[in-house]
DNA sequence: TTAGCATATAAGCATATATTTATATATTTA
DNA sequence: TAAATATATAAATATATGCTTATATGCTAA
């Protein structure tokens, strides 16, 4: 999810896409006017910022108006900072990664060892 | 280099190695040990990280500590709000979209007439 | 100074991604 | 209903990316 959204946003067209919506709603054939660059090319950008949630499609005739998601934009933005300051005991989907990371604190030169170690053993040997 | 940080970002595995230097400075073989991912893979994930400005190395004997660059982060999460925020015209690198964008205002199913106009005529036929 | 540890890098491979060209679909208008 | 417009999608291709295996480098300690 988060990470669909920096993969839409790592890529140069993409964000010269959403930079554009984010100022005014237009459609696959403005862009592909103000950008200068091919209407395939554009929709294929279109549909990975769309999968990503970052713009919505409004029918308008033929054309299909894009428009930037900005408050879901904001969203992920903050979801992210919480992510990132969160104590990693909190943040789900890490809980291996903190069971191992108690393992090895204070233990010094022994990544391998612990590597070895079964599961009740902890590392005998600790930094000073 | 916003897109450099996306890129970086974008990837499950680093977005993992990252949120984990968040939390802690560790060496790339404590990361082996936490995700228990192989060290060349490590290794890879890291110069990306780094090159992105992520990440700073500090030589500690064999070891290279990893710390999380967050005042970095921070920056660039600030100047991507404002990127995103500003008018378009004070946004570098987009004067060629503005001056296509203006001359399409208001203007009616005629992209593939603007795209074959010269530079200075405007488009005469206007939405309601 | 040799052995071992920590890390980096290179080569090879498989998969993913971005782009172009060509074609299909859907809507509007003549 | 045929032509034109707007967009989507498919196929083909070139390049990029991520991962593994193997090897090189650099530091530490015996």
């Amino acid at each position: 999810m988060i990470e669909d959204v920096f993969k839409a946003l790592g890529e140069p067209t993409r964000l010269r896409i959403i930079r554009l919506l984010a100022e005014k709603e237009l459609c696959v054939c403005d862009l592909e006017v103000i950008m200068g660059i091919s209407q395939p090319r554009i929709s294929q950008h279109v549909k990975i910022l769309r999968q990503a949630g970052l713009i919505t499609e409004r029918r308008e005739g033929q054309k299909r108006m894009l428009t930037f998601n900005r408050d879901f934009f904001t969203q992920v933005l903050d979801d992210f900072c919480l992510f990132m300051n969160l104590p990693l005991e909190e943040v789900e989907g890490f809980e291996e990664e903190v069971k191992r990371m108690k393992k090895i604190e204070g233990c010094d030169t022994c990544a391998i060892k612990v590597k070895n170690m079964r599961a009740n053993e902890t590392c005998k040997r600790r930094s000073k």
